[in-house]
DNA sequence: CAATTACCGACCAGGGTGGTCAATTCATGG
DNA sequence: CCATGAATTGACCACCCTGGTCGGTAATTG
């Protein structure tokens, strides 16, 4: 008997991908103590026992997804930003294009990080609030930290406009996700959103930036 | 026996508020199907027997709370907003306040609000999607009707700054909900809440605005 | 071929569901 | 003071879903 999580990171990728996106999903949408393992197994199409075969249970299958959530965002995301840039426009536009990667393969993956972030189940608590700080930190970091600020204007203070931009953005891209929500994977007019996003940006660099 | 509602609406201010507001925390943090009204009765300390006296079915008392809660943020929020002036920071600031005076006295309301538009429970959907479309149509006119944009700077679109504007305050707005959201209502610093939203406006205005 | 592992799904006890109703408390007016 | 009717209670209902088990079958391996 091998470990149970060796079961299953050795399935087949696309069948994995299915078991670990019907859990995001009901956990994304019901937080930890709702959601229903029943409801995974129909929507991952496998057996109830399969589940249990490949973990112990409810709570080490959540804490599995956090662990891998973790991993692939700093892999697939942080990582690729850190440091590249000082301008935060530019580093916030290369965020877009890295988000839209990771959301094709994994299209409930935020909705789980934004869920979990307020999750407040006592039977997870310790173990959640230990990896979200630490996941919190380093993406501050890798997204905010060593900015260069002298690109801003200097007529205000450069921690409001790096505020401002910040949230605007992070507006927009939870507008442009709950846009393309309903679509297929494939009919999404990337092209089209870039262009739109690029305008954004734009506006902003006029705005925010020395001239 | 008077009609069901009529037994609610007489009730004292106070055992009313804590009905509502339990209600509203119930169904804002699990959404319709998964809302207890077990938990409702508990958080509202009164007997299940109650509950059911002044509504007939939790479908009838989540339709009320709808209308009770749209007729609110129309006539405390929108209807003080509506075409106030043209100036899109001054009415924002206006609407920040009065957003403050109706969290104080319904702290669950807005969250609730936040809910209910990603609603998707088939047996309350089609009353539902017709209030809220009403709702956000008359909420979207007072708010963003009637703009002076030739108040913007004129070397960027008017309807990108308008945009950029209200999506970076939304957010500012939802952090603040979010600090004070575990305080109590008395010792919340609304000065410094003020002076440093103020800061923000004034950033925006500077940097979004005619000189 | 046997042996081992992967997987299935009916099944379990326990707990929560929206809603009911006989019984009790309360308020009011005579 | 009691009589009357309304307001309120909470034990109770039948039902549904829960996380997890386990005897069995199918597939893989050596």
């Amino acid at each position: 008997m091998v470990k149970m999580h060796e079961n299953f990171t050795g399935l087949k990728e696309d069948k994995r991908d299915s078991i670990i996106n019907a859990a995001l999903t009901e956990f994304a949408t019901k937080g930890y103590e709702l959601a229903s393992t029943n409801e995974m197994v129909k929507a991952a199409g496998i057996s109830k026992g399969a589940l249990f075969h490949y973990f112990a249970s409810k709570k080490e299958l959540f804490l599995f997804l956090c662990d891998y959530v973790f991993k692939v965002v700093s892999q697939e995301f942080y990582e690729q930003i850190g440091h590249c840039d000082g301008d935060l426009l530019i580093r916030y536009r290369r965020a877009a294009m890295l988000k839209g990667a990771v959301y094709q393969r994994y299209p409930p993956m935020f909705e789980f990080i934004k869920r979990i972030s307020v999750e407040k189940s006592p039977k997870i608590e310790d173990q959640l609030k230990e990896r979200l700080s630490k996941m919190m930190a380093y993406g501050y970091q890798c997204l905010l930290g060593n900015l260069d600020t002298s690109l801003f204007r200097q007529d205000v203070p450069a921690d409001k406009i790096r505020d401002l931009t910040i949230w605007a953005l992070e507006n927009y891209g939870n507008r442009s996700m709950e846009l393309i929500g309903d679509q297929r994977v494939e009919e999404i007019d990337l092209e089209a959103l870039n262009t739109d996003f690029a305008q954004y940006l734009d506006v902003l660099r006029r705005c925010f930036y020395k001239q």
